[in-house]
RNA sequence: GGUCUCGUAGCUCAACUGGAUAGAGCAGCUGCCUUCUAAGCAGCAGGUUGCUGGUUCGAGUCCAGCCGGGAUCACCA
């Protein structure tokens, strides 16, 4: 049992003791920083109960505390507020609990899976600021559910198919005279990007050529010759035609080369990967028998919708008058096949940005009517745009910030600031590069994830690249701080042991707030899983760095005389350190040894 | 227009889901390296939480109505 819930525990005894009567929802908080105590408890909704103004309430429950909780040393009143301060003895015990636990922070396997599904990119452009945002939280939140004790299965859906990559072969046939990613020295993402761009820059040129020879606008885009060559392209790809077939192969596998080394460097990975060429055909079947069990309905032209206005949304259609799937279509048949792949898992968490909202919206619903159970269990991850300082993200106007090219810059950074520190006089140049791969991309990762998903987010690049303050740096270098503190006692032969801890008594309060720090951890990993926001680790790991620095800067740890207060001082440390790496590996952040 | 969503310090974000005098970082100003790493610490300054009402012991948080951003309402994906 845990302190918050003993505590909780002796507050029911103490209310049920002095007001004979039960209580199960108590309003347990942080103390405010302001006044003595760790734990408050909002005495106001007892009142009722206690039929006394809250101040006696408080006082009345405090004294009972202090005289048979064995928790509570001494507390203060404050209005309706009791603040309690925990006995030192008992903080002692609380941490020489977390500190034989390896496995602190973590549930141990509960037998559930979970599907998360992110990134799912476009097969005709490289990865941009946009995906960096997807990916990060994706693979965060994956983690987290690891950490709560699930088995996750991380996917992804590659969009491989349709006109935009036969815009990218069209082009690249006509005037890429055989490029090659080796031979053009370009990732390969990247270079059918260039085509893509190709496309849409010979595309308009014939349009307006057609227009000036008195061609209507309308009729100048069907007859593009460009275009007419991407339509024949995706007509041929949908016969199967073995020369295009082979073309589309050979470009997206350029594609995903290219996409890979950029995954690499961002540090995340999937399970398994699901094509929209393999499944774009899927969930018709499916629909064909809603529409037989009077799910969905026919018009006249033959199309097949939804009604959804019963639950104030709209009719939807799921087939085309020519029979052929829609994207609603194709996630419902996507959704099952999942299922069936991985049967045991209870839902699927699709991290999508917050413009797809109606359309999942939409798809649990159907799903649910489908008489899908998990359906419940599928969540839509929603994220908020990210703006620039410049405004909206737009292809067109080239404002688009590339996923590589950010990560390079962040690096470089890196790199510059910590030259410029002079901290690397005693490193290699292989050492060197690696702190600067860690710390740019901490700089990055922390910045894209610090803010609540939900949320719309301004990217700011010279705010990005800091490294003081509110970053992944910071909590980094408190992490390589405190290793010098372990490598220090090391050397000194100082090994805190578990009996030791117990027998401190007379914390420092810089001490007791690290403590009561780290003993919120499991808290927040369960709550940052349970809202899907690892805003709330990234929130969480700062704030345990930033505790630790004020205990750092105020008690010079070695010139403690006492020789178990030094052991437990080193074995905290240790602790704090160990804590800020699983917070910061929750988030997908590497922490380095020295910095 | 319908639906959803956001509006907190000059800027970027918090606020434990209704609790105390609304907190951090950046930017600005003051101090602190002969002591474990100054990518740090301590301090100053900065707020009518978009506006107006309501609900109650208590509202940034809930409700209503305005004002202002954004998203979405395709036989596109």
């Amino acid at each position: 049992m845990n302190l918050e819930q003993s505590l909780r525990t002796e507050i029911q005894k103490a209310v049920s003791v002095l007001f004979n009567q039960s209580v199960e929802q108590l309003q347990l908080q942080p103390t405010n920083a302001e006044f003595e105590g760790s734990h408050t408890l909002v005495c106001f909704p007892l009142t009722r109960i206690s039929k006394l103004k809250p101040e006696e309430t408080a006082n009345a429950i405090g004294n009972y505390l202090v005289e048979y909780s064995g928790i509570v040393n001494h507390f203060n009143v404050v209005k309706g507020f009791l603040n309690l301060v925990i006995a030192d003895k008992v903080w002692a015990e609380v941490f020489a609990v977390i500190y034989a636990n390896k496995n602190y922070g973590s549930l141990p396997d509960n037998g559930k899976e979970i599907m998360i599904e992110y990134s799912s990119p476009n097969t005709n452009k490289p990865l941009h600021l946009g995906h960096l945002r997807n990916n990060f939280l994706g693979y965060s939140v994956a983690e987290l559910y690891k950490a709560v004790g699930y088995t996750v299965h991380k996917v992804q859906i590659i969009n491989d198919r349709g006109i935009h990559i036969c815009k990218s072969m069209a082009a690249w046939k006509l005037y890429g005279n055989g490029e090659t990613p080796e031979s053009s020295g370009l990732k390969g993402d990247k270079l059918v990007g260039k085509y893509y761009v190709e496309f849409d820059k010979h595309y308009k040129a014939q349009v307006k050529e057609l227009e000036e020879k008195g061609v209507s606008k309308e009729e100048a885009e069907k007859q593009a010759p460009i275009m007419k060559l991407a339509i024949d392209m995706l007509q041929k790809w949908e016969a199967k035609d073995a020369e295009t077939v082979q073309l589309w192969k050979t470009m997206n596998g350029w594609v995903y080369s290219g996409f890979d080394v950029t995954y690499k460097r961002m540090g995340v990975d999937f399970d398994k990967l699901y094509y929209e060429s393999d499944t774009y055909l899927l969930g018709k079947d499916e629909v064909l028998k809603g529409v037989e069990k009077g799910i969905f309905f026919k018009k006249d032209d033959g199309s097949v919708w939804v009604d959804l206005t019963d639950d104030g949304l709209d009719q939807k259609v799921l087939l085309r008058s020519d029979g052929t799937s829609v994207y609603m279509t194709q996630d419902i048949g996507t959704a099952i096949l999942r299922f069936r792949d991985f049967p045991k898992i209870e839902g699927q968490v699709y991290t999508v940005g917050n413009e797809q909202e109606y359309h999942f919206k939409v798809l649990f619903l159907i799903l649910d009517k489908l008489g899908y159970e998990w359906a419940k269990q599928c969540y839509h991850l929603s994220y908020g745009m990210v703006d620039l300082p410049t405004g909206k993200m737009k292809s067109r106007e080239g404002t688009v910030v590339d996923a590589d090219d950010l990560m390079q810059e962040m690096v470089d950074a890196a790199r510059a600031q910590t030259q410029e520190l002079g901290k690397v006089d005693e490193m290699t140049a292989q050492e060197i590069d690696e702190l600067a791969e860690m710390i740019g991309l901490s700089a990055l990762k922390f910045f894209l994830l610090k803010v609540d998903p939900k949320k719309r987010m301004m990217f700011d690049p010279n705010e990005s690249i800091q490294l003081q303050g509110h970053t992944g740096p910071f909590i980094q270098y408190t992490h390589a701080r405190i290793k010098a503190i372990l490598r220090k006692a090391s050397s000194l032969n100082i090994a805190p042991d578990a009996k030791v801890l117990k027998d401190v008594s007379a914390l420092e309060s810089a001490e007791r707030a690290i403590i009561f720090k780290i003993n919120q951890y499991p808290a927040k990993v369960q709550e940052a899983a349970r809202e899907y926001s690892p805003a709330i680790i990234v929130n969480y790991a700062y704030e345990l760095a930033k505790e630790y620095n004020q205990f750092y800067q105020a008690i010079p740890i070695f010139s403690e005389s006492d020789a178990g207060k030094l052991k437990f001082r080193v074995a905290f440390s240790q602790t704090t350190a160990d804590t800020i790496k699983k917070a910061m590996a929750l988030l997908g952040i590497r922490v380095p040894e020295r910095m």
